[in-house]
RNA sequence: UGGGGUGUCGCCAAGCGGUAAGGCACUGGAUUUUGAUUCCAGCAUACCCAGGUUCGAAUCCUGGCACCCCAGCCA
């Protein structure tokens, strides 16, 4: 698909005047920063497409830096599934890094900070800190550490980092203003002990970790990052990222800028919730195609073009949002509608046999593989006496506006005859489990003489067609807002028990045996399919992305 | 008056003092061997509210209101 207007947003705005004002040598640097602790979700793709897009239009460059400060929580796993994504989603890094590669500069940094009596060795406990933090609304107050002296400090930095200590008996605290109305200021813990905690990069060589705060602003700097964009709830942390920036002999002083969340309907968007729908088995694990993932995206059928057109139909803006299904699902579609070949599938199998055509007769049917595009070519179909169609397109007792197979009417089936339902066979129990038709074999090709057939179905030939799985999805939740705090009740309250239906009697044509998982197609009149990529050969499975638009589904409703 | 943000159509979102872009959704209608696609038409006298400045305000000023974020040794 086209991705060519080139989008506009305040931040690009404010990276249009930094250039014109000569500023950062003008360059553009950023960096897209994860911490491996979960896999990568659809908010992740705005800050990646928002990030790695910048540098792209402004001729700059993007760095894939891992945020890995927090070692009880990393892993990596994460740390690979996040280099996939990204790259799946189109994109590659300047320079990877990650944040444990400063350790180091990290800890001479902090000495410094000690030497100017700019940070303290607190000895409160975490608790106690909490307490001394004050309210939202009151100021703290000095920790009785506070004013130990810079020897002092220096030696127990040294010895914590040596592993003296266990972990939380101390930690480093910047210097700053108790009484500050932002509470970031309210002298923030910038080290704290973990001790024999196995780091996926560093081991286990380190007994103190730097805290977020204290790392990213300095990680961007050593870097050369001009502009550091992360999300809005970080804009009371930018005093604070610019304070240590002052303080210290860094290269540069990046700016940061913030931008909103992505939210969408119907879904959760946070690491904890989407780790804790993991764990709790609510879904298949985190490439679930109901899953919000980059990775539960690619499984369902998502191409990355369709994802990056999302992300750059919703823009970049610092107010709240929720943005409606529709958009990502109009962004598949019409991906898929172009690029998608098309197949015949029948999820709920009726069985047709055609009686005036001869039985042991096999006839390969010419089709094209898109209908409007013949660059995509033909396929052979085979037809024969005994066919499945789906059930819902026989009606007994049709409803107004039925156009598809009634007794005693006729109905195109797609790409060969029209046929005429003649007989209807039943169960015991009174279900429709046969019909019988007659076929107009003047009607390959063209329409009949004398009257018109309105109604198209597909259809497979029984002796050809393939068994398959079909797994068809919907929302995740019933709630468009399942975060939305409502009188006591949490995102769990509303998990779509119909959010997945496996269909395990279905038939697909016969062009469909050498799939690859992943390869997407329409199957004709029921949506945009793709072979699982857990998919088995004996019996495949498929994923339904997404429905076709359905005008008729809306009538019926009405 | 704790601090920091945000308020333009059902949902996103342009707009930056010169008279409300666009997309999605929705509603009609045309073409169609997918009730798909495509096409054509419609869809904010109005920008949270109230004042003010101005020839002129969504844009500037004043005062309200609503919503979001912050009290991890998480990021």
């Amino acid at each position: 698909m086209t991705e060519k207007t080139i989008p506009t947003n305040f931040i690009r705005q404010i990276i249009d005047k930094d250039l014109a004002a000569g500023k950062n040598n003008k360059k553009v640097v950023t960096r897209f920063p994860p911490e491996p602790n979960g896999y990568l979700h659809i908010g992740h793709a705005k800050s990646i497409c928002l990030n790695f897009g910048i540098a792209q239009d402004y001729n700059g460059t993007c760095n894939l830096r891992f945020d890995d400060t927090n070692p009880s929580k990393e892993d990596i796993e994460f740390v690979d599934a996040i280099k996939w994504d990204v790259q799946w989603l189109g994109f590659d890094w300047n320079e990877l890094h990650y944040a444990s590669d400063y350790f180091q500069n990290l800890y001479d940094f902090a000495v410094d900070l000690i030497k100017e009596d700019k940070a303290y060795v607190d000895d409160l406990s975490a608790h106690d800190i909490r307490e001394y933090r004050g309210t939202l609304k009151e100021p703290g107050k000095n920790s009785p550490y506070r004013e130990r002296t810079v020897e002092e400090n220096l030696d127990l930095f040294e010895r914590m980092k040596n592993g003296e200590f266990e972990d939380g008996s101390k930690v480093l605290r910047a210097k700053i203003d108790m009484a500050s109305p932002n509470i970031n200021l309210r002298d923030p813990t910038i080290y704290r002990i973990r001790k024999g905690v196995d780091h996926h990069q560093t081991g286990t060589s380190w007994s103190v970790y730097p805290m977020y705060d204290y790392t990213h602003c300095i990680s961007d700097a050593l870097e050369g990052i001009t502009h550091s964009l992360c999300t809005l709830e970080f804009e009371d942390h930018r005093p604070l990222y610019d304070w240590f920036l002052d303080q210290l002999d860094v290269p540069c002083h990046p700016q940061q800028i913030e931008f909103s969340r992505l939210n969408l309907e119907y879904t959760v968007m946070s690491k904890r919730k989407l780790t804790e729908l993991v764990t709790q088995k609510h879904v298949d694990g985190w490439d679930d195609p109901r899953m919000p993932t980059i990775a539960g995206l690619r499984r369902r059928g998502f191409t990355p073009a369709s994802l990056r057109e999302f992300i750059q139909r919703v823009g970049v803006t610092k107010s709240d949002n929720i943005v409606e299904m529709g958009v990502l699902e109009d962004c598949i579609r019409t991906d898929l509608n172009e690029n998608a070949p098309r197949r015949m599938a029948v999820l709920r199998p009726l069985k047709v046999t055609i009686t005036n055509y001869p039985e042991d007769k096999v006839e390969q049917l010419d089709s094209s593989n898109h209908p409007q595009n013949e660059a995509m070519g033909k396929r052979k179909l085979p037809f024969s006496n005994t066919l499945y169609i789906d059930q819902n397109d026989f009606a007994e007792e049709p409803p107004k506006k039925f156009k598809r197979l009634i007794p005693g009417g006729e109905v195109r089936l797609r790409n060969a005859y029209v046929i005429r339902c003649d007989e209807i066979i039943k169960d015991a129990s009174g279900n429709i489990i046969e019909l019988k038709c007659s076929f107009d074999e003047n009607t390959l090709g063209k329409n009949p003489e004398g009257r018109k057939v309105k109604g198209v179905i597909h259809w497979v030939s029984a002796a050809q067609a393939i068994q398959a799985n079909v797994c068809l999805y919907d929302r995740l939740f019933s709630d468009p807002n399942p975060d939305g705090n409502k009188e006591g009740k949490d995102y769990h309250d509303f998990i779509n028990p119909e959010s997945l239906i496996k269909l395990e009697a279905c038939y697909v044509e016969s062009n469909l045996d050498s799939v690859k998982p992943g390869e997407t197609f329409q199957f004709e009149r029921e949506g945009y399919f793709c072979l699982d990529a857990h998919s088995s050969s004996d019996k495949p499975v498929f994923n339904r992305t997404v429905t076709l638009r359905d005008t008729w589904a809306k009538i019926t409703k009405k």
